[in-house]
DNA sequence: CACTCTGTTCAAAAAAGTTTGAACAACCGC
DNA sequence: GCGGTTGTTCAAACTTTTTTGAACAGAGTG
C-alpha cells in the first residue's frame, strides 16, 4: 500500500524558492554563531519553513547535500531535541519535523553542548586547586589560590545562570 | 636607563611549570567553547596566572607561538576588553595584564561577538518578513507569517536576555 | 642618519573541522 | 531468501580557520 500524500515541498518541488533559501541562510548564520556546522542550519532551516515533515531524501534533494551529511545532521538535531520524527507516517521512510519552542531548543543546546564542557571545566579546576596547594613558595601559592578561587566563582556563576536562561527564554 | 625589574615569569623562566600549563589548558578549552581560537586561550590563560604583566615577547617565548599569533591574539583580547596594557612601564615594550572581572569579560564578548550577529540576524529577518508578504498563496503566506513571527520573537527574547545575563554575571 | 628594538601585516603553510560517497547494515514485502 | 528501499558509517577529499614567519613600519637612541 503505497499511498503517499503529496508532500508539497517534499514530493515534487525540485528546488528551493528564494524565500526558502533566505530562511535557510538565516539559520546557517544562526548555527554558525553557536559553533555548529552549516549543514545543521540548512536542515533545521528547511524543516522550519516546510509545511510538512520532510524525509532524509527530501533534504538531500532540496539542499544538495550528501546522504551522509543529512544523516549525521539529523542525528545531531535529534540529540539536541531540535527535530523529531513525525507521527503517523504509514510509510516506511521516516519524516522529520522541527521543534519550534525556543525553550526546548535552548534546553537541548545547553544539555548537549554547554553542560558537558562546563562540567569537565569544573573538574579540571578542582584538580588545579589541589595542585596549587602543593606549591612551596607561599607568596605564589596565595596568588594562585586567589586566581583559582576566582575561576571557581566564574564556574559557579555560569552554572547558576543556565537554568535562569532556560526559564527566561521559555517565555 | 635600562632598569628592568625581574619579571618573574617574564624575564627568566624559560618554560611553563606544570601548573601553569594546566591553567592554560583550562582556558584553551574555555575559549574553544566560545568559538575563539586556541591562541586566545593560551595568551589569556598565561596572563591570568602570571603575577606580573607580560610582554608580547614573553608570550612568544613561554607559549611557543609565533610573534604574529601573539600580536593578533593580543589585538583580539584588547578588543574584547579582556586584556589591557599595564601602567607605568618606563620601558619601551608594553606589558599586558588580564581583566579579571567576569562582568567585563562577558560584556566584551557580547559586544564584539554576539551583538553583531544578533543585529544582522534581525535585519535579515525583517527583510524576510517583507518578502513573505508578497507570497500569493494565502495559505502558504499565513504559515510563513506564523513561522517568521516566531523567529522575530526568538530574536527579541535573545536581545532581552543579554543585558540580564550581564547583570547576573556581574554578581 | 644609521641602527636597534618592538610590534604589525599578510601570503602561504598547517591544522582543524566538515562533507562526501561508496560500502554496508537493517528492514520489509513478496 | 531475494531484491529493493532506507538509513548509517567512516576514510578520504575538501573547506575553512588558524598559525607561521619573513618583510615591513615606526619609534627611540646615540
Amino acid at each position: 500500500m503505497i499511498c503517499h500524500m503529496p508532500h508539497l515541498l517534499a514530493g515534487d518541488q525540485p528546488e528551493l524558492d528564494p524565500l526558502e533559501r533566505q530562511v535557510v541562510a538565516v539559520f546557517v548564520d544562526g548555527v554558525k554563531v553557536l559553533g555548529l556546522p552549516r549543514s545543521i542550519g540548512e536542515i533545521y532551516g528547511l524543516l522550519f519553513i516546510s509545511q510538512t515533515p520532510l524525509s532524509l531524501d527530501d533534504l538531500v534533494r532540496l539542499l544538495h547535500i550528501s546522504k551522509g551529511s543529512a544523516s549525521q545532521g539529523l542525528r545531531m538535531l535529534k540529540s539536541l531535541g531540535a527535530v523529531r520524527e513525525a507521527e503517523g507516517g504509514a510509510e516506511r521512510r521516516t519524516y522529520y519535523e522541527p521543534a519550534i519552542e525556543l525553550k526546548r531548543l535552548v534546553g537541548g543546546f545547553i544539555r548537549e553542548q554547554v553542560r558537558p564542557h562546563l562540567d569537565s571545566g569544573k573538574s579540571k579546576i578542582s584538580r588545579l586547586a589541589e595542585n596549587a596547594q602543593e606549591i612551596d613558595d607561599s607568596k605564589r601559592r596565595e596568588f594562585l589560590g586567589e586566581r583559582i578561587g576566582r575561576l571557581e566563582t566564574w564556574m559557579s556563576s555560569s552554572g547558576k545562570v543556565l537554568p535562569l536562561l532556560q526559564k527566561i527564554l521559555g517565555q
